[in-house]
DNA sequence: TAGATTGTTAATCGATTAACAATC
DNA sequence: TAGATTGTTAATCGATTAACAATC
Protein backbone atom coordinates (compact mmCIF):
# COMPACT_ATOMS: atom_id res chain seq x y z
CA UNK A 1 0.00 0.00 0.00
CA UNK A 2 1.72 3.39 -1.53
CA UNK A 3 1.92 5.66 1.74
CA UNK A 4 -0.09 8.68 2.09
CA UNK A 5 1.71 11.68 2.50
CA UNK A 6 1.80 12.51 6.67
CA UNK A 7 1.86 16.29 7.42
CA UNK A 8 5.07 17.07 9.80
CA UNK A 9 2.36 17.92 12.58
CA UNK A 10 1.58 14.51 12.56
CA UNK A 11 5.15 13.06 12.87
CA UNK A 12 5.86 15.52 15.89
CA UNK A 13 2.43 14.24 17.49
CA UNK A 14 3.45 10.95 17.06
CA UNK A 15 6.74 11.42 19.63
CA UNK A 16 3.98 12.42 21.78
CA UNK A 17 2.13 9.65 21.63
CA UNK A 18 5.24 7.66 22.12
CA UNK A 19 5.83 9.35 25.48
CA UNK A 20 1.97 8.94 26.59
CA UNK A 21 2.29 5.42 26.01
CA UNK A 22 5.15 4.51 27.65
CA UNK A 23 3.23 6.29 30.87
CA UNK A 24 0.58 4.11 30.44
CA UNK A 25 2.55 1.15 30.64
CA UNK A 26 4.78 2.59 33.15
CA UNK A 27 1.24 2.56 35.17
CA UNK A 28 0.48 -1.01 34.22
CA UNK A 29 -2.19 0.00 31.49
CA UNK A 30 -2.78 -2.96 29.04
CA UNK A 31 -5.31 -1.02 26.92
CA UNK A 32 -5.84 2.73 26.27
CA UNK A 33 -8.76 4.35 24.28
CA UNK A 34 -8.66 7.47 22.27
CA UNK A 35 -10.27 9.45 24.75
CA UNK A 36 -7.81 9.08 27.48
CA UNK A 37 -4.81 9.13 25.31
CA UNK A 38 -5.95 12.75 24.27
CA UNK A 39 -6.34 13.75 28.23
CA UNK A 40 -3.16 12.84 28.43
CA UNK A 41 -1.98 14.98 25.93
CA UNK A 42 -4.42 18.13 25.95
CA UNK A 43 -5.39 16.67 22.61
CA UNK A 44 -9.26 15.38 20.98
CA UNK A 45 -9.42 12.05 20.55
CA UNK A 46 -10.77 11.93 16.88
CA UNK A 47 -7.01 13.51 16.56
CA UNK A 48 -5.04 10.18 17.75
CA UNK A 49 -7.60 8.34 15.96
CA UNK A 50 -7.39 10.42 12.85
CA UNK A 51 -3.45 11.42 13.28
CA UNK A 52 -2.94 6.61 13.83
CA UNK A 53 -5.10 6.04 10.61
CA UNK A 54 -1.95 7.29 8.50
CA UNK A 55 -0.10 4.29 9.24
CA UNK A 56 -2.71 1.92 10.07
CA UNK A 57 -5.66 0.50 11.85
CA UNK A 58 -3.75 -0.42 15.80
CA UNK A 59 -7.39 -0.72 17.23
CA UNK A 60 -9.94 -2.97 17.97
CA UNK A 61 -13.81 -1.32 18.28
CA UNK A 62 -15.30 -1.17 21.45
CA UNK A 63 -12.12 -1.77 22.60
CA UNK A 64 -9.07 0.69 22.39
CA UNK A 65 -5.81 0.33 21.43
CA UNK A 66 -3.26 -2.48 23.61
CA UNK A 67 -0.80 -0.30 25.06
CA UNK A 68 2.53 -2.62 24.61
CA UNK A 69 1.04 -3.64 20.49
CA UNK A 70 1.34 0.68 20.01
CA UNK A 71 3.84 1.61 21.60
CA UNK A 72 5.84 -1.13 19.28
CA UNK A 73 4.08 0.07 16.18
CA UNK A 74 5.03 4.06 16.74
CA UNK A 75 8.63 3.35 17.90
CA UNK A 76 8.78 1.28 14.80
CA UNK A 77 7.25 4.20 12.46
CA UNK A 78 9.84 6.78 14.31
CA UNK A 79 12.58 4.61 13.73
CA UNK A 80 13.33 4.22 17.28
CA UNK A 81 14.32 0.39 17.73
CA UNK A 82 17.33 1.13 16.42
CA UNK A 83 20.62 2.83 17.70
CA UNK A 84 21.47 5.69 15.86
CA UNK A 85 25.21 7.28 15.55
CA UNK A 86 25.48 10.85 16.13
CA UNK A 87 28.25 13.13 15.51
CA UNK A 88 28.38 16.14 17.84
CA UNK A 89 30.28 19.45 16.54
CA UNK A 90 31.02 21.85 19.32
CA UNK A 91 32.98 21.53 22.00
CA UNK A 92 32.35 24.50 24.27
CA UNK A 93 30.09 24.91 27.39
CA UNK A 94 27.02 23.63 25.57
CA UNK A 95 28.61 20.60 23.54
CA UNK A 96 30.49 19.34 26.64
CA UNK A 97 26.07 19.66 28.51
CA UNK A 98 25.04 17.68 25.91
CA UNK A 99 28.00 15.20 25.66
CA UNK A 100 27.22 14.53 29.11
CA UNK A 101 23.74 14.29 28.75
CA UNK A 102 22.57 10.54 29.68
CA UNK A 103 19.35 11.08 27.93
CA UNK A 104 20.58 10.66 23.95
CA UNK A 105 22.09 7.48 24.84
CA UNK A 106 19.14 5.96 26.88
CA UNK A 107 16.91 6.51 23.60
CA UNK A 108 18.73 5.06 20.97
CA UNK A 109 21.33 8.02 19.93
CA UNK A 110 24.71 7.59 20.62
CA UNK A 111 27.58 10.04 20.29
CA UNK A 112 30.29 8.65 18.39
CA UNK A 113 32.41 11.29 17.14
CA UNK A 114 32.81 14.64 18.17
CA UNK A 115 34.61 17.84 16.13
CA UNK A 116 35.77 21.39 17.01
CA UNK A 117 37.89 23.93 15.54
CA UNK A 118 39.73 25.01 18.54
CA UNK A 119 43.47 23.87 17.87
CA UNK A 120 43.40 24.01 21.77
CA UNK A 121 40.58 21.12 21.89
CA UNK A 122 41.69 19.29 18.84
CA UNK A 123 43.54 16.08 19.67
CA UNK A 124 41.95 16.22 23.40
CA UNK A 125 39.98 13.45 24.89
CA UNK A 126 36.89 13.44 26.85
CA UNK A 127 35.86 10.04 27.83
CA UNK A 128 36.44 7.59 25.28
CA UNK A 129 36.10 10.08 22.67
CA UNK A 130 39.21 12.33 20.76
CA UNK A 131 37.77 15.61 19.55
CA UNK A 132 39.02 16.08 15.77
CA UNK A 133 39.17 18.80 13.98
CA UNK A 134 36.15 20.24 11.66
CA UNK A 135 38.43 19.72 8.24
CA UNK A 136 38.17 15.93 8.89
CA UNK A 137 34.40 15.94 8.72
CA UNK A 138 34.50 14.84 4.73
CA UNK A 139 37.26 12.55 5.47
CA UNK A 140 36.23 10.60 8.24
CA UNK A 141 32.63 10.67 8.30
CA UNK A 142 31.54 9.30 4.97
CA UNK A 143 32.63 5.50 6.29
CA UNK A 144 30.67 6.20 9.84
CA UNK A 145 27.35 6.03 8.22
CA UNK A 146 26.35 8.93 10.40
CA UNK A 147 23.04 10.28 10.03
CA UNK A 148 22.49 12.67 12.52
CA UNK A 149 24.54 15.44 13.60
CA UNK A 150 24.35 17.95 16.80
CA UNK A 151 25.45 21.32 16.24
CA UNK A 152 26.46 23.36 19.62
CA UNK A 153 29.06 25.45 17.82
CA UNK A 154 28.99 29.74 17.16
CA UNK A 155 26.40 30.81 14.73
CA UNK A 156 29.29 32.45 12.41
CA UNK A 157 30.49 29.04 11.91
CA UNK A 158 27.25 27.04 11.54
CA UNK A 159 26.43 27.07 8.04
CA UNK A 160 30.08 26.03 7.15
CA UNK A 161 30.00 22.88 9.14
CA UNK A 162 26.16 22.31 8.06
CA UNK A 163 27.57 22.18 4.91
CA UNK A 164 30.61 20.08 5.55
CA UNK A 165 28.71 17.38 7.26
CA UNK A 166 25.61 17.18 4.63
CA UNK A 167 28.41 16.23 1.86
CA UNK A 168 29.14 13.93 4.22
CA UNK A 169 26.11 12.27 4.45
CA UNK A 170 24.69 13.87 7.62
CA UNK A 171 20.38 13.87 6.56
CA UNK A 172 19.07 15.36 10.04
CA UNK A 173 20.44 18.11 12.12
CA UNK A 174 20.23 19.20 15.30
CA UNK A 175 20.62 22.90 15.57
CA UNK A 176 21.72 24.84 18.71
CA UNK A 177 23.45 27.48 17.08
CA UNK A 178 20.76 30.99 16.30
CA UNK A 179 21.01 30.62 12.44
CA UNK A 180 18.44 29.43 10.13
CA UNK A 181 20.61 27.16 8.05
CA UNK A 182 19.89 26.82 4.33
CA UNK A 183 20.04 23.18 3.48
CA UNK A 184 18.40 21.80 0.24
CA UNK A 185 15.94 19.41 0.04
CA UNK A 186 15.51 16.38 1.81
CA UNK A 187 17.66 17.47 4.44
CA UNK A 188 15.75 17.78 7.84
CA UNK A 189 16.89 20.69 10.85
CA UNK A 190 15.35 20.73 13.86
CA UNK A 191 16.06 24.45 15.68
CA UNK A 192 17.05 24.59 19.26
CA UNK A 193 17.02 28.27 20.30
CA UNK A 194 16.29 29.16 23.59
CA UNK A 195 16.17 33.07 22.61
CA UNK A 196 13.33 32.58 20.06
CA UNK A 197 11.19 30.34 22.29
CA UNK A 198 12.23 33.44 25.42
CA UNK A 199 11.39 36.05 22.61
CA UNK A 200 8.37 34.71 21.54
CA UNK A 201 6.67 34.39 25.16
CA UNK A 202 8.18 37.96 26.01
CA UNK A 203 4.59 39.13 23.79
CA UNK A 204 2.54 37.25 25.75
CA UNK A 205 3.84 38.80 28.97
CA UNK A 206 3.53 42.39 27.77
CA UNK A 207 -0.22 41.79 26.36
CA UNK A 208 -0.59 40.45 30.04
CA UNK A 209 0.82 44.05 31.66
CA UNK A 210 -1.26 45.83 29.58
CA UNK A 211 -4.30 44.12 30.45
CA UNK B 1 -8.38 50.12 18.76
CA UNK B 2 -8.98 46.54 19.70
CA UNK B 3 -6.41 44.23 18.90
CA UNK B 4 -7.17 41.21 17.00
CA UNK B 5 -6.51 37.73 18.78
CA UNK B 6 -3.02 36.41 17.09
CA UNK B 7 -2.41 33.50 16.25
CA UNK B 8 0.71 32.04 17.74
CA UNK B 9 1.90 30.87 14.71
CA UNK B 10 2.55 34.44 13.64
CA UNK B 11 4.20 36.07 17.11
CA UNK B 12 6.84 32.92 16.48
CA UNK B 13 7.52 34.63 12.79
CA UNK B 14 7.55 37.64 14.29
CA UNK B 15 10.89 36.65 15.97
CA UNK B 16 12.03 35.30 12.81
CA UNK B 17 11.28 38.60 11.25
CA UNK B 18 12.92 40.30 14.28
CA UNK B 19 16.36 38.12 12.74
CA UNK B 20 16.18 39.06 9.47
CA UNK B 21 15.11 42.68 9.88
CA UNK B 22 18.73 42.85 12.13
CA UNK B 23 20.56 41.16 9.27
CA UNK B 24 18.91 43.68 6.78
CA UNK B 25 20.71 46.65 9.51
CA UNK B 26 23.86 44.49 9.55
CA UNK B 27 23.61 44.99 5.84
CA UNK B 28 23.01 48.43 5.81
CA UNK B 29 20.01 48.17 3.91
CA UNK B 30 17.15 50.88 4.29
CA UNK B 31 14.33 49.76 3.18
CA UNK B 32 13.11 46.11 3.05
CA UNK B 33 10.18 44.58 0.60
CA UNK B 34 8.03 42.11 1.93
CA UNK B 35 9.40 40.63 -1.11
CA UNK B 36 12.79 40.16 -0.32
CA UNK B 37 12.37 39.73 3.56
CA UNK B 38 10.38 36.26 2.38
CA UNK B 39 12.80 35.35 0.34
CA UNK B 40 15.55 35.73 3.39
CA UNK B 41 12.93 33.61 5.42
CA UNK B 42 11.50 30.92 2.90
CA UNK B 43 8.09 32.71 3.54
CA UNK B 44 5.81 33.69 1.13
CA UNK B 45 5.48 38.07 0.40
CA UNK B 46 1.78 37.85 0.84
CA UNK B 47 2.46 35.80 4.27
CA UNK B 48 4.93 38.87 5.99
CA UNK B 49 1.86 41.66 4.65
CA UNK B 50 -0.53 39.62 6.38
CA UNK B 51 1.05 38.93 9.86
CA UNK B 52 2.59 42.42 9.91
CA UNK B 53 -1.32 43.82 9.59
CA UNK B 54 -1.82 41.79 12.57
CA UNK B 55 -0.39 44.83 14.90
CA UNK B 56 -0.56 47.99 12.38
CA UNK B 57 0.22 49.31 8.75
CA UNK B 58 4.27 49.89 8.89
CA UNK B 59 4.85 50.12 5.25
CA UNK B 60 4.61 52.58 2.79
CA UNK B 61 2.81 51.62 -0.89
CA UNK B 62 5.11 51.56 -3.90
CA UNK B 63 8.16 51.64 -1.66
CA UNK B 64 8.58 48.80 1.33
CA UNK B 65 9.26 49.24 5.22
CA UNK B 66 12.05 51.18 6.52
CA UNK B 67 14.50 48.67 8.60
CA UNK B 68 15.27 50.57 11.62
CA UNK B 69 11.13 51.80 12.21
CA UNK B 70 10.20 48.25 11.55
CA UNK B 71 12.78 46.93 13.52
CA UNK B 72 11.85 49.10 16.39
CA UNK B 73 7.86 47.87 15.95
CA UNK B 74 8.75 44.50 16.27
CA UNK B 75 10.86 45.12 18.88
CA UNK B 76 8.28 46.90 21.07
CA UNK B 77 5.51 44.57 19.92
CA UNK B 78 7.64 41.28 21.34
CA UNK B 79 8.45 43.17 23.80
CA UNK B 80 12.08 42.99 23.19
CA UNK B 81 13.08 46.69 24.58
CA UNK B 82 13.72 46.38 27.82
CA UNK B 83 15.79 43.70 30.06
CA UNK B 84 13.60 40.91 31.62
CA UNK B 85 14.76 39.40 35.12
CA UNK B 86 15.10 35.45 34.51
CA UNK B 87 15.31 32.45 37.58
CA UNK B 88 17.20 29.53 36.35
CA UNK B 89 16.44 26.25 38.26
CA UNK B 90 18.92 23.52 38.29
CA UNK B 91 22.61 23.85 37.69
CA UNK B 92 23.51 20.27 36.81
CA UNK B 93 25.90 20.70 33.37
CA UNK B 94 23.04 22.01 31.30
CA UNK B 95 21.89 24.49 34.08
CA UNK B 96 25.77 25.69 33.87
CA UNK B 97 26.05 25.69 30.26
CA UNK B 98 23.23 28.16 30.11
CA UNK B 99 24.16 30.55 32.81
CA UNK B 100 27.43 30.74 31.04
CA UNK B 101 25.68 31.50 27.71
CA UNK B 102 26.40 35.00 26.48
CA UNK B 103 23.67 34.90 24.23
CA UNK B 104 20.22 35.90 26.88
CA UNK B 105 21.96 39.22 28.43
CA UNK B 106 23.00 40.23 25.20
CA UNK B 107 19.51 40.04 24.41
CA UNK B 108 17.84 41.71 27.28
CA UNK B 109 17.54 38.37 29.82
CA UNK B 110 19.03 38.41 32.68
CA UNK B 111 19.42 35.74 34.86
CA UNK B 112 19.50 37.45 38.92
CA UNK B 113 18.66 33.80 40.82
CA UNK B 114 19.66 30.17 41.08
CA UNK B 115 17.79 27.43 42.85
CA UNK B 116 18.87 23.49 43.20
CA UNK B 117 17.93 21.19 45.46
CA UNK B 118 21.28 19.53 45.84
CA UNK B 119 22.02 20.31 49.18
CA UNK B 120 26.09 20.42 48.08
CA UNK B 121 25.21 22.79 45.60
CA UNK B 122 22.96 25.33 47.40
CA UNK B 123 24.52 28.32 49.53
CA UNK B 124 27.69 28.01 46.87
CA UNK B 125 27.92 30.77 44.63
CA UNK B 126 28.68 31.26 40.47
CA UNK B 127 30.08 34.29 39.31
CA UNK B 128 27.86 36.79 41.50
CA UNK B 129 25.25 34.50 42.13
CA UNK B 130 24.71 31.86 45.17
CA UNK B 131 22.61 29.16 44.81
CA UNK B 132 19.44 29.33 46.50
CA UNK B 133 17.27 26.10 47.54
CA UNK B 134 14.53 24.83 45.38
CA UNK B 135 12.09 25.47 49.10
CA UNK B 136 12.77 29.23 49.17
CA UNK B 137 11.19 29.96 45.87
CA UNK B 138 8.04 30.64 47.54
CA UNK B 139 9.95 33.43 49.88
CA UNK B 140 12.83 35.49 47.67
CA UNK B 141 10.79 35.35 43.86
CA UNK B 142 7.45 37.37 44.44
CA UNK B 143 9.34 40.52 45.11
CA UNK B 144 12.39 40.17 42.61
CA UNK B 145 9.46 40.58 39.66
CA UNK B 146 10.57 37.43 38.08
CA UNK B 147 7.86 36.57 35.01
CA UNK B 148 10.57 34.32 33.20
CA UNK B 149 12.58 30.77 34.74
CA UNK B 150 14.77 28.47 32.80
CA UNK B 151 14.15 24.98 34.18
CA UNK B 152 17.30 22.69 33.64
CA UNK B 153 16.18 20.13 36.30
CA UNK B 154 15.67 16.24 36.43
CA UNK B 155 11.58 15.16 34.58
CA UNK B 156 10.55 13.98 38.36
CA UNK B 157 10.93 17.38 39.89
CA UNK B 158 10.30 19.78 36.80
CA UNK B 159 5.93 20.00 37.48
CA UNK B 160 6.50 20.04 41.39
CA UNK B 161 9.33 23.30 40.36
CA UNK B 162 7.36 24.44 37.58
CA UNK B 163 4.34 24.98 40.37
CA UNK B 164 6.31 26.95 42.79
CA UNK B 165 7.22 29.12 39.86
CA UNK B 166 3.83 29.91 39.25
CA UNK B 167 2.59 30.45 42.36
CA UNK B 168 5.95 33.02 42.68
CA UNK B 169 4.34 34.62 39.80
CA UNK B 170 6.31 33.46 36.90
CA UNK B 171 4.47 33.29 33.84
CA UNK B 172 6.66 32.31 31.02
CA UNK B 173 8.87 28.58 31.69
CA UNK B 174 11.77 27.53 29.45
CA UNK B 175 11.43 23.68 29.84
CA UNK B 176 14.21 21.52 29.09
CA UNK B 177 13.13 19.31 31.28
CA UNK B 178 11.56 16.60 28.93
CA UNK B 179 8.50 16.16 30.38
CA UNK B 180 4.74 17.95 29.42
CA UNK B 181 4.14 20.06 32.04
CA UNK B 182 0.40 20.99 32.79
CA UNK B 183 0.16 24.56 33.54
CA UNK B 184 -3.02 26.87 34.04
CA UNK B 185 -4.35 29.07 31.47
CA UNK B 186 -2.07 32.21 31.18
CA UNK B 187 0.98 30.22 31.81
CA UNK B 188 3.46 30.03 28.79
CA UNK B 189 5.68 27.29 28.42
CA UNK B 190 8.05 26.23 25.45
CA UNK B 191 9.33 23.05 25.33
CA UNK B 192 13.46 23.03 24.84
CA UNK B 193 13.94 18.63 24.09
CA UNK B 194 16.77 17.55 22.15
CA UNK B 195 15.54 14.26 22.24
CA UNK B 196 11.87 14.80 21.19
CA UNK B 197 13.27 17.22 18.30
CA UNK B 198 15.65 13.93 17.53
CA UNK B 199 12.35 11.58 17.37
CA UNK B 200 10.73 13.28 14.81
CA UNK B 201 13.37 13.32 12.49
CA UNK B 202 13.99 10.02 12.36
CA UNK B 203 11.05 9.06 10.91
CA UNK B 204 12.16 11.13 7.55
CA UNK B 205 15.64 8.84 7.98
CA UNK B 206 13.48 5.41 8.14
CA UNK B 207 11.58 6.55 5.08
CA UNK B 208 14.73 7.55 3.38
CA UNK B 209 16.31 4.28 3.85
CA UNK B 210 13.15 2.44 2.48
CA UNK B 211 12.84 4.76 -0.82
C1' DT C 1 2.90 59.99 -14.92
C1' DA C 2 4.48 55.04 -14.75
C1' DG C 3 6.15 51.57 -11.82
C1' DA C 4 6.30 49.42 -7.55
C1' DT C 5 4.64 47.68 -3.38
C1' DT C 6 1.57 47.90 0.44
C1' DG C 7 -2.71 46.53 3.08
C1' DT C 8 -6.77 43.98 2.69
C1' DT C 9 -10.35 41.14 0.84
C1' DA C 10 -11.56 36.95 -1.33
C1' DA C 11 -10.19 32.23 -2.75
C1' DT C 12 -7.76 28.29 -1.65
C1' DC C 13 -5.76 24.98 0.91
C1' DG C 14 -5.01 22.01 4.74
C1' DA C 15 -5.77 20.59 9.34
C1' DT C 16 -9.04 19.73 13.08
C1' DT C 17 -13.28 18.21 14.79
C1' DA C 18 -17.79 16.00 14.61
C1' DA C 19 -20.53 12.35 13.39
C1' DC C 20 -21.54 7.72 12.61
C1' DA C 21 -21.42 3.10 10.48
C1' DA C 22 -18.69 -0.87 11.45
C1' DT C 23 -17.55 -4.08 14.77
C1' DC C 24 -15.43 -5.87 18.93
C1' DT D 1 -27.47 -8.57 22.86
C1' DA D 2 -26.10 -3.90 24.57
C1' DG D 3 -22.39 -0.87 25.22
C1' DA D 4 -18.18 0.94 23.83
C1' DT D 5 -14.81 2.57 20.77
C1' DT D 6 -12.52 2.39 16.46
C1' DG D 7 -11.63 4.02 11.57
C1' DT D 8 -13.28 7.03 8.20
C1' DT D 9 -16.06 10.37 5.88
C1' DA D 10 -18.05 14.83 5.91
C1' DA D 11 -18.33 19.43 8.07
C1' DT D 12 -15.94 22.99 10.15
C1' DC D 13 -12.46 25.84 11.20
C1' DG D 14 -8.34 28.45 10.56
C1' DA D 15 -4.28 29.62 8.14
C1' DT D 16 -2.02 30.58 3.72
C1' DT D 17 -1.94 32.41 -0.72
C1' DA D 18 -3.63 35.10 -4.63
C1' DA D 19 -5.39 39.11 -6.38
C1' DC D 20 -5.98 43.86 -6.67
C1' DA D 21 -7.39 48.61 -5.40
C1' DA D 22 -5.01 52.16 -3.02
C1' DT D 23 -1.19 54.98 -3.06
C1' DC D 24 3.63 56.19 -2.58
Amino acid sequence: MAQRIVPDVVVRRLTQYYYALRNCRKRGLEIVSSQLLGEMLNVTAAQIRKDLSFFGGFGKQGIGYNVDSLLDHVQRILGLKRTWPVALVGLGNLGRALLHYQGFEKEGFKIIVLFDSDPGKVGTTIGQLEILDDKEIAQVLPAMGVRIAILALPPEKAQEVADMLIEAGVRALLNYAPVTLKVPEGIWVRQMDPLVALQSMTYYLVSLEEA
